[in-house]
RNA sequence: GCCGGGGUAGCUCAGAGGCAGAGCAACUGAUUCGUAAUCAGUAGGUCGCGGGUUCAACUCCCGCCCCCGGCUCCA
């Protein structure tokens, strides 16, 4: 996987491998032996039970707990309607209210062929067939028995707090080819707490999606003429600058050299990286005087061009070169959600070119970015290690030496890390970042990947070493916001469209509190404006009650309220966007202390704290 | 791409074979207001796009596009 710097958000993971043990049946038990999971599992048993009483012409598939639930996949003619959903919820009542144990039995494999065949549940004899066990086990609770290796709960009865969410389409083993099952979702809890906690989670989620911030806060618009393109409105696009500000701020002051290159780019090159074989459908295309060229999905090869353009010398390394790379990708059309999986992106990517002694300085270096970057954010980063995987190309001692420099390099950085063993691509390691947002989701934006051989082998890279020898240099690619796109939909949604003052399009808006106070609002304003500070003036014919309400729905950090005591005193009352009230002001010190929070991109309010 | 649900005013949404609707926003006027919505009026539409059925289509049928929830994909 090259250079494949955006990846979904990681709450997929657990459920592939929830499905992977069923389908496998490769473990001993069929969810972790813990009560959550369990619980989890016993109440999907309890749902297939609800569906069967239901709808007996229905065939059950299978039914795993999942990161805060569980799900069934049904055969169905038709899909389950929210209606449906209810009458199986209900009945899942009266069946926990019931307080059927859960049974365990062992059944010899043929014997459990033999009663599915009966039963009709082709999906279930379809995993009993390819397994090769001479025993399986069986769960049962009253009516509904299922192949299972639990563990369960004691009964139905265990079963309090849970809720069906809802039902969509999904393949059988998750293969395209396969049948389209109808899978109904619901979540289950130890306490009716922890399920309202959740169901808070979701509701906070939905207030928080970017797609809807980005309408009522005039971020960004999509059009059906670009799917997947993000027009960027003016505030929005404040965004996209104090982050790329910030980025290059850091990059300038870390030895590395911003360069651009074409974003259409000649098929050729993509056919000596190699690209062209395994990802053109991924690729547009565009014929010009009957050649083909593509929009650039990755800036990796076109950014050898800058290394190649002089003969290297070891000295001369490392060289970082950075780019704010715009990049192309033909996702299907199917998998296009906002911000966060778009067909055409903005990475800020870097490519560094070092001696394999620097790898492991090198790699401590951008650990450190990250570490200052997220923190800036809020955002808790955690690291994963992944090595060497089964097909991979470059030699053992390579692959050895750039696994120590990247596990090194966490350890000096004093950062703990999960290791991923095989999980690397197949030109080098990597290290997967993942960041927690505010309401405990998780993403992959960062990813700092070594490059053994891609970059230095297909490109034929060199520098001569101090024995006058051409060598091979070692490639690292690297983002650590991943995408602009993605990065500012996440920020969206983790603040809630409050950004930090820095970022915050409008930072201060002054409201006059009669149209007698207009003239020293307009002295208030041009100060502000003076001092660089993105300012508003609402002289709007409102009352002063509608302009605060506004502007605390645009989430403005700070509202400056001028009337009759300010103009004669030269201040603004300072009301904060969280709602307080931070009293009358002097002017300049708003100014100041707006400055300074601005120039040290606090994440908190800071006017007129100071003291 | 697949399954399902949608697309009606800038936004949120109602309507439904026979004159296109509401709230908010916008505009105009009145009001001159002290910390989350003042009052009145005006204007606003290719009912996603294209075809078909019909005396008549926003409404029914067919095709397409886009969005949403999942699945799949993310060498």
């Amino acid at each position: 996987m090259w250079c494949f710097f955006v990846s979904g958000p990681r709450k997929d993971l657990m459920a592939e491998q929830e499905e992977d043990r069923h389908l496998k049946l490769a473990g001993d038990l069929d969810c972790i032996p813990e009560p959550l999971p369990t619980l989890r599992h016993s109440t999907s048993h309890v749902m297939a039970q609800a569906v069967k009483q239901l709808f007996p012409e229905v065939r059950v598939a299978i039914g795993p707990a999942i990161e805060d639930g569980f799900y069934y996949d049904f055969r169905r003619a038709t899909p389950f309607t929210p209606e449906d959903l209810a009458r199986v919820e209900a009945r899942m009542r009266e069946l926990v209210k019931a307080d059927l144990p859960f049974v365990r039995e062992e059944w010899a494999r043929a014997e459990a062929i033999r009663h599915f065949k009966e039963q009709d549940e082709p999906f279930k004899v379809e995993i009993l067939e390819g397994l090769d066990v001479p025993a399986v086990s069986v769960y049962r609770q009253g009516d509904f028995l299922d192949l299972c290796r639990g563990p369960h709960v004691r009964s139905t009865r265990g079963i309090k707090a849970f809720k069906l969410l809802s039902s969509s389409g999904a393949y059988w083993r998750g293969d395209e080819r396969n049948p389209m099952l109808q899978r109904i979702y619901g979540t289950a809890w130890l306490t009716q707490e922890d399920l309202d906690t959740y169901l808070w989670r979701l509701e906070e989620a939905k207030k928080r999606d970017h797609r809807k911030l980005g309408r009522e806060l005039d971020l960004f618009d999509f059009h059906d003429v670009a799917p997947g393109a993000p027009f960027w409105l003016p505030n929005g696009m404040i965004l996209v600058r104090e982050l790329e500000k910030f980025a290059r701020e850091h990059l300038d002051a870390r030895g590395y050299q911003e360069i651009s290159t074409p974003l259409l780019i000649h098929k050729r090159l993509w056919e000596e990286s190699g690209h062209w074989e395994h990802y053109s459908e991924h690729m547009f295309k565009v014929e010009v005087e009957e050649e083909i060229f593509t929009l650039k999905p990755m800036n990796c090869p076109p950014s050898t061009f800058v290394y190649r353009r002089a003969l290297r010398s070891y000295r001369d390394l490392p060289l970082r070169f950075s780019e704010m790379g715009r990049c192309h990708r033909n996702e299907r059309s199917g998998t296009l959600t906002g911000l966060v999986r778009v067909r055409q992106f903005t990475q800020d990517d870097a490519h560094i070119y070092c001696r394999p002694d620097q790898l492991q300085a090198e790699i401590v270096g951008i650990l450190d970015l990250v570490r200052e970057w997220y923190k800036t954010f809020n955002l808790q980063p955690t690291f994963k290690l992944s090595t060497r995987p089964e097909k991979k190309l470059g030699a053992e001692a390579q692959w050895d030496a750039a696994e120590h420099a990247l596990a090194e390099a966490l350890k000096v950085t004093g950062l703990a890390y999960d290791l991923n063993p095989g999980d690397g691509a197949f030109y080098g390691p990597k290290i997967d970042i993942y960041v927690e947002d505010v309401l405990g989701r998780s993403w992959q934006i960062a990813t700092v990947q070594v490059d053994l051989v891609m970059l230095p082998e297909r490109f034929k890279l060199e520098y001569i070493d101090r024995d006058g020898q051409p060598k091979r240099p070692v490639a690292i690619h690297r983002a650590i916001f991943g995408s602009y796109e993605r990065f500012i939909g996440i920020l969206t949604e983790h603040f809630a469209g409050a950004f930090p003052t820095w970022l915050a399009p409008v930072q201060a808006r002054v409201l006059p509190v009669s149209e007698k106070h207009l003239e020293y609002a307009r002295v208030v304003f041009a100060r502000l404006r003076e001092a660089r500070i993105r300012a508003e003036l609402d002289d709007r014919n409102e009352k002063l009650g509608y302009r605060i309400r506004e502007a605390q729905v645009r989430k403005v950090p700070y509202m400056l309220v001028v009337g009759e005591r300010e103009a004669q005193n030269g201040t603004a009352s300072v009301r904060r966007r969280t709602g307080e009230d931070a009293g009358a002001i002097p002017v300049e010190r708003i100014v100041s202390d707006l400055a300074a929070e601005i120039g040290s991109r606090s994440a908190t309010l800071t006017v007129g704290r100071s003291a």
